[in-house]
DNA sequence: TTCAGTGCAAACGTTTTGCACACAT
DNA sequence: ATGTGTGCAAAACGTTTGCACTGAA
């Protein structure tokens, strides 16, 4: 393979942090980097990996994920269908995503936990972290739905997409 | 078995809704609703049915947790080790919960989250749903913790408790 | 030179499904 | 009488791991 160039070099520790970048490495890394704003999971970012060097093993990309995650490059998102989300996320500040359930889209949206909610039995809890993941349509899947055509490619799954944004 | 008396059908309703109560499908609800309170997996949840009637198949548990599921008797808190997490829920109105990671214990917690959310490019998107689950330790474990003896029985995964609450 | 990363294949644990049978309706 | 629920076993699924090897440091 193609020796690694210093450039290179700076994307894998971005990617990466102390973990070493091969080759492989850095081909999975700039497959999730071009994903930015999209979700994906280990599988397809596996197939799209392959597309660049097919000699990729299914593992190895389990193995980056899970190093890439470590170093903050990417954030689980939640699961679809038993597999686990992802989506690369540059921004490094505390922020949750929305997650378009036509399309896979991504959108980085503000915190709106308080550091201590309130109600029920939850006074004596001392809470440590949080998890959110808005569920709904992005704007293009919006309009789409608005001209009553079916959506496009639907990636949609029951199983996370609980309907529960206004109902009391 | 024991004939299916008219109290255990009205209990029955509640936890299926209109599938069929049979007696291990009783077995299940009840010990779900035992478990008030409290986070459970699937295999645990076989676990202490069985401890009531053994002949209980794990299929039989997988298809009563969908169909109480399918009923709002329970609610899908998350994953743990690939698991996922239950919690028997009486309350129907919209809300979210809190998980001890210490010892699985939940509490109900009014939903902090504006139907439309701000920031970044979500501004485009139709919000439909959410799904929040805050973590943390709980009243007993909290003080476990302060008087610097190592939590008990741990069921703590890294893997679902992201470290985020007060971080900017 | 050393040790982290690789590919393959096998193993793992959770969840689903096909089947014949039992039972709630 | 009808069709849903049951138990068992096997399969499916995403994911992890052991191994010998390659290649980055």
């Amino acid at each position: 393979m193609a020796a690694v160039e210093p450039r290179a070099r700076d994307f894998g520790r971005i990617a990466y942090g102390a973990g070493r970048a091969s080759a492989q490495r850095l081909t999975i890394a700039r497959t999730a980097d071009a994903a930015r704003g999209r979700a994906f999971s280990v599988e397809e970012l596996a197939t799209s990996a392959r597309a660049q060097d097919p000699g990729i093993g299914l593992a190895t990309v389990y193995r980056a994920v899970a190093a890439m995650e470590a170093a903050g490059f990417i954030e689980q998102l939640g699961t679809r269908d038993g597999a686990v989300l992802y989506a690369r996320c540059p921004s490094t500040s505390h922020h949750h995503h929305m997650l378009c359930t036509a399309c896979n889209a991504v959108a980085d949206v503000a915190c709106p936990v308080p550091e201590q909610p309130s109600g029920g039995g939850a006074d004596g809890f001392r809470v440590t972290g949080h998890r959110l993941v808005l569920y709904g349509l992005c704007g293009a899947c919006g309009a789409d739905a608005d001209a009553l055509v079916p959506t496009r490619e639907s990636p949609r799954s029951e199983s996370d997409c609980c309907g529960s944004a206004g109902d009391a």
